[in-house]
DNA sequence: AGCACGCCGACT
DNA sequence: GTCGGCGTGCTC
């Protein structure tokens, strides 16, 4: 049998091995979410060290459960039965760190969720091909890249490299523009800013993990980490690759080498040796919001792991998240910007003039459209809007009510040109619509979306290429010759050499979405399209004025999220205190919420009838939330235990919704 | 979750 | 008397 210590990869081997394994199950049960002692019988002590996959008995012999050995030791403490023998090893390779598993308990305690929950994000399924192959690479101690050459940081001078080597914590105002690498790939400024923090990270012998809000991100910073340091050097960790390549890459964050670590929201829990720096970029991507429970946001994960490992942490955009300003507010984190500012020329124009404009410019405002015309001769014009589609939303031409389904009364749409209005929610075909309300025929284009736009503006600028970027179709980089390009907020490419114009062509309809997040995001989306603009071209906002154009005019967004973070403080909304909603049966939400009531400065809202029961709303200072989620989860592993199936003999009876508590839930602002 | 243990109604 | 119903609680 191989050991790991052998091999360069495992986690040295303790002067002297326990007797007894202590195992953290891979179990969402919360009341299953500690660990378990269990005997290392004499044939298992060899393989039976810290990290490793093994199978353990629970409860009655035959029924085994998969888990991690977190620690062994001499004598189980604080159990006095007798302890069952592990089950088996499952694999001689240590997969959970000790530095993963101490972020892991400590994200779950924050979150009032099990350790468990966590562990499925940061150790992906086991891929035993792919293991073994792994394996034999390791034994036969493969050749290594020397180590890379620090390079200067552009544009911030020496202060933010010194700010890195002192391991401080940061808030970065990335520059502005797109960039190109020596491989001929344009990106993002920002990724460069980014790669030159991580080589210069790998180069002192430390490992990067650097966190992307999605793939066209990645490919960006992938591309230029690639100008700094030899692939060897670079693993990414995307969830959305396949298992195989997932695995793999997650067994190379485990060797001892040095490297950057790039991917989306899940790799922050990546095991790393040595961590230097973690960077989150745009941590105000709702992407950065975990699906899944305990619905850990990558931010927060992020700066536990900062305190854990005194890595350097850099929260990095070009809008600055209320959640990054109140650190910056109060002092935990340092912010810093470019050394010479350089804000896009921003143009404003007044509200579109809806009611003398021709159908075709309806929604362009003259200014918009004379600034784009002269630049589609030099290059590509960036048309951002609100949705994908061809008209989202429509309603009757005569009396102007909502269309909708016959069926099922949800929103109809008109999918493509020339297609039939179809509904949205279950696909059925509205041919022949009668208006309910006026018997009215005619259907009217409310929203005009990606398709709609490209078919009106290609009519108006005939001979230009017209692209489409959404959701569904996404282009990724545009050339640099003249062409119209239609994109989603948060699609849009990355033109070669920057675009000739931004138009913002739906910015009033974005902010007029009922969300209290709504100008944060908006300000967001605004300034990273703005941010792929050449040097000097016109990026217009239509349709809106106030705090929010002056933010992006004079580029400003650090003063926006400050103003915006007061706001909050004042409505006690979120980041200025923590919240979590808690759900599930009524008696269930009151008696966990008689247990933190009284915690100082906590207050609640509801609890009001939700699906299936009833939820509420817990606000509270961020120096009791910790206090709170012990006292939360104490309920929610009481509510698991005694929650019974249906008494025999009543057909239709439906066991009370489980008690679920989630913090820092999006919903709690919308 | 899944499984064993335990305390009240119909049975040989 | 005890067989077995399912409500209750635990899992190292």
């Amino acid at each position: 049998m191989t050991t790991g210590a052998a091999t360069g990869w495992a986690t040295p081997a303790p002067a002297r091995r326990g007797t007894t394994a202590r195992v953290v199950l891979d179990s969402p049960l919360p009341q299953l979410d500690h660990l378990f002692d269990y005997r290392i019988p004499d044939g298992l002590a060899a393989e039976a060290i810290p990290g490793v996959r093994v199978t353990v008995p629970l409860r009655s012999a035959g029924r085994v459960a998969r888990g991690y050995i977190v620690e062994t030791v001499d004598a189980s403490d604080g159990f006095d039965g007798e302890l069952s023998p592990l089950d088996s090893v499952v694999s001689a390779v240590p997969v959970l760190t000790p530095e993963v598993w101490a972020l892991a308990r400590k994200a779950a305690d924050r979150a009032a969720g099990g350790a468990g929950d966590i562990l499925r994000l940061a150790i992906p399924p086991r891929q035993v091909r792919v293991e073994k192959v792994w394996q034999r690479a390791q034994e036969e101690s493969p050749a290594v890249s020397s180590p890379p050459d620090a390079p200067e940081i552009d544009g911030y001078g020496s202060a933010l490299a010194d700010l890195l080597a002192g391991h401080q914590r940061i808030a970065l105002d990335v520059i502005p523009q797109v960039v190109q690498l020596e491989s001929g790939t344009w990106v993002g400024r920002w990724a460069v800013t980014i790669a030159q923090a991580a080589a210069r990270t790998v180069a002192a012998g430390e490992t990067a993990i650097l966190v992307v809000p999605d793939y066209r991100d990645s490919d960006q910073l992938f591309a230029a980490l690639s100008e700094y340091l030899p692939p060897d050097r670079i693993t990414r960790v995307d969830a959305s690759q396949p298992n195989a390549d997932r695995y793999r890459a997650f067994l190379d964050c485990l060797t001892d080498i040095p490297r950057v670590i790039l991917g989306n929201r899940s790799a922050v829990y990546a095991p790393a040796k040595s961590l230097g720096l973690l960077t989150i970029f745009d941590d105000g991507d709702p992407l950065y919001s975990e699906p899944l429970a305990p619905y850990v946001h990558a931010r927060d994960a992020a700066l536990i792991r900062q305190q854990q490992s005194g890595a350097a942490l850099v929260l990095a955009g070009h809008t600055r998240s209320a959640d990054a300003q109140r650190l910056v507010d109060i002092g935990w984190l340092d912010a810093i910007g470019p050394e010479r500012a350089k804000a896009p020329r921003v143009v404003i124009t007044a509200k579109a003039d809806h009611e003398d404009a021709v159908a075709v410019t309806a929604r362009i405002p003259s200014m918009a459209w004379r600034l784009a015309k002269e630049a589609i001769a030099s290059g590509p014009v960036l048309v951002q809007v609100a949705r994908p589609g061809y008209a989202p939303v429509v309603a009757c031409g005569t009396c102007a009510s909502a269309a909708r389904c016959r069926t099922c009364a949800g929103p109809l749409r008109i999918a493509s040109a020339g297609a039939a209005p179809s509904c949205t929610l279950c696909g059925a075909i509205a041919a022949g619509w009668v208006c309910p309300t006026c018997e009215g025929t005619k259907l009217r284009l409310v929203t005009r979306g990606t398709g709609r736009t490209a078919e009106e503006l290609g009519r108006a600028f005939p001979g230009v290429p017209v692209l489409i970027s959404d959701g569904e179709r996404q282009v990724t980089a545009v050339e640099g010759k003249p062409a119209l390009v239609i994109a989603t907020r948060g699609a849009e490419p990355v033109a070669a050499g920057g675009y000739a114009a931004v138009l913002l062509l739906d910015a009033g309809r974005m902010l007029a979405a009922e969300h209290l997040r709504i100008g944060e995001d908006c300000l967001r989306w605004w300034s990273n399209a703005a941010a792929l603009a050449r040097p000097g071209a016109p990026v217009v906002l239509t349709g809106v004025t106030g705090d929010l154009a002056r933010a992006l005019a004079t580029w400003t967004q650090p003063a926006f999220a400050h103003a915006e973070l007061l706001d909050r403080r004042a409505l006690r909304f979120p980041p200025a205190v923590r919240a979590a909603s808690v759900s599930g049966d009524a008696a269930a939400v009151a008696e966990a919420l008689a247990e933190v009531r009284d915690l100082p400065g906590a207050s609640i809202l509801g609890p009001t009838p939700a699906d299936d029961g009833v939820r509420a709303i817990l606000r509270l200072d961020y120096g009791q939330a910790g206090e709170a989620a012990r006292l939360l989860r104490g309920a929610v592993v009481r509510n698991a235990t005694k929650r019974r199936k249906a008494p025999q003999g009543k057909a239709g009876y439906r066991p009370p919704p489980t008690l679920k508590v989630r913090f820092d839930d999006p919903e709690i602002l919308s």
